[in-house]
DNA sequence: GTCTGCGTTGCAAGCGTTTGCAGAAATCGC
DNA sequence: GCGATTTCTGCAAACGCTTGCAACGCAGAC
């Protein structure tokens, strides 16, 4: 026998002064309707006295998994994330698990230690809403056998869901609303980024503007997500001599920060230059002026994640599928008829 | 011997295809320099191979203490939270620790499940960031002996550093440089709370503005936190008839919904009312008008708790302390000088 | 007064790690 | 080549809990 971690409040502590075994406690915390209910109250009572606190650690080993949902993410401070992290976080407590979060910050080594983590949690069930992902990594998950979702990222496979936003869609209606405006002169503010899924909105927006007036001019920037990046974009945008007498932005808060920085330049929206965003998080209702954006439903991102990871298999949305979002079109006053240059 | 769970990789699996004891497998992968090199990279290469991953929870029962920091938040959506849990989060995973958060969203039976998650995790530290805590749950963290720190709630005891932020300081000095601007007619826009350090805020904002002009008027509003609070607390304000030529508010989240509603009504900011907030969020200087604000150093305040209660002892801060912190006047658009009524 | 059956409880193995201690293997000195 | 060290490795207990199974006590049936 080694040293005895006095210490530690344990079952056996508890036990021992209410004078029954370990198992008993233990049924009665549990909530086992097996135990006497004379037995059950004094059990209780002591173990209230001794101020005792199961060990988790130990439930989960003892039970073999845990009770937990793992998220991870890039970044909490865009809304975005947050709002689904917040949607899974309340579906989960509804269920009686417990939540571990992991922000990555963009970060692929943040990832990876998270990934780890995850698995070494054995959580019950993972969401990973994060903008890139190495093909490695989604196999260490998909070797893991957790039930996994993914945003936005690779293909979807036995026990991993994928789950995106159609942003094309998006991109499309956006232009040709801002077209029916009169504008013929566009700038599209997204991320740095080589993947497929980010390319491939540069693309469809170019593509988008000529097809809706042939002779209409597009251009591209980029910069960080964020307002601080919203902000560095369109400040190249102003130096490249380049006026677009409108800006479509990737997000709600690149969007914001684009604005931030043209008002500073003295122009105005939507008079002289009008700006949309992704995502309507509520800030796009609460800025100046009001933001024209394209919803994505969130919440509802939130709980076909939830459905699929942990849906007991008898639910609509189950692990292994891909589901695709549409965005909706949503005007507000940063919006409004062409500039006539 | 019961079912064997064949499933689960552990150790065994891999000392077994590697041809050792599982504790050699142990200490390898635990970096520990007494094993043979050769012996080593088999090892490795087995547990890749195998794609094993260490259960946490096994680890933490048998070294019995978990590398994990708590933290317990009111509501992340507020970004003087999450600036707060971002720094703590920084500073231990430079510390090889992991992070466990739970929103509490204001709601005390949540506050409480998430106290006896943390005790449960027998986390290595706590930090507590809510507004408000009954003497009861302080207590139970008291017991659980873990280092703990809590923000604005109650007095310091053994194992429990408290930080606040001294408020009564902002808003006097806010007070009086609204009043050399001529204002003469203030509101001050807050959270409903009977907690003391809550109803405090509404004393000392009074008292300033009567200590700067008797004849001056002050009132009161208050609404739940975040941009809709202060939303609908402008609304009340406006119905109310009171025409206040400056509103202060208790923080920039609800300082920018309070914006919205006055714009909203026809009201231009400053030129008919001034806004100040608290926080010094991003948000304060991207809004329109960018706000007067009183900055609250979040990074310090969370490496203070960190180091409170992870710090070794050898640290400036240790646990058991009171620690107060003062908010500093930025002076952004939002504030002028007062409109002549 | 035995027997059956049920409601309660206890025993002990097992969950996957870590780690003190002892034993085995390798290295060294002479 | 042999004992004395020095490495390296394995054994087994411990961490705090859950849970299948067995055992116990007691009521009612006969």
């Amino acid at each position: 026998m080694r040293k005895r971690r006095s210490l530690a409040m344990n079952l056996d502590a508890v036990a021992e002064k209410a004078g029954v075994s370990t198992s008993t406690v233990s049924r009665v915390l549990n909530n086992l309707e097996i135990v006497k209910s004379s037995t059950r109250s004094r059990v209780l009572k002591v173990a209230e006295e001794l101020n005792y606190h199961p060990n988790l650690h130990a439930r989960s080993l003892a039970r073999g998994k845990s009770r937990i949902l793992g998220i991870i993410v890039s970044n909490m401070e865009n809304p975005f994330f947050l709002d689904i992290y917040r949607t899974l976080e309340s579906d989960a407590h509804a269920q009686g698990l417990e939540v571990v979060v992991a922000n990555t910050d963009y970060r692929s080594e943040q990832l990876l230690a998270s990934v780890q983590l995850m698995i070494g949690l054995r959580v019950a069930g993972l969401a990973v809403i994060v903008s890139e992902m190495e093909e490695h990594l989604i196999q260490t998950v998909a070797n893991s056998r957790i039930p996994a979702a993914f945003y936005d990222v690779g293909t979807p496979q036995k026990n991993i869901t994928n789950i995106r936003v159609d942003y094309r869609k998006g991109i499309k209606k956006t232009v040709s609303y801002l077209n029916a405006l009169g504008h013929r002169r566009m700038a599209f503010v997204g991320h740095h980024s080589t993947l497929v899924p980010i390319s491939e909105r540069r693309k469809t927006f170019l593509e988008s503007v000529h097809r809706c007036s042939p002779s209409a001019e597009a251009k591209i920037f980029a910069g960080p997500d964020g307002l601080d990046g919203g902000r560095q974009a369109a400040r190249e945008l102003l130096e490249s001599g380049f006026r677009p007498t409108a800006i479509l932005c990737v997000n709600d808060l690149m969007a914001v920060g684009v604005m931030r920085e043209l008002r500073e330049e003295g122009l105005q929206i939507p008079k002289d230059v009008s700006v949309t965003g992704f995502d309507n998080i509520k800030l796009a209702e609460f800025c100046s002026p009001p933001l024209t954006t394209n919803h994505i439903p969130r919440e509802q991102i939130g709980h076909i994640i939830f459905q699929s990871v942990l849906g007991n298999g008898r639910e609509e949305y189950d692990t292994g599928r891909e589901i695709v979002i549409d965005p909706e079109l949503v005007v507000r006053d940063s919006t409004g008829v062409a500039a006539k240059s």
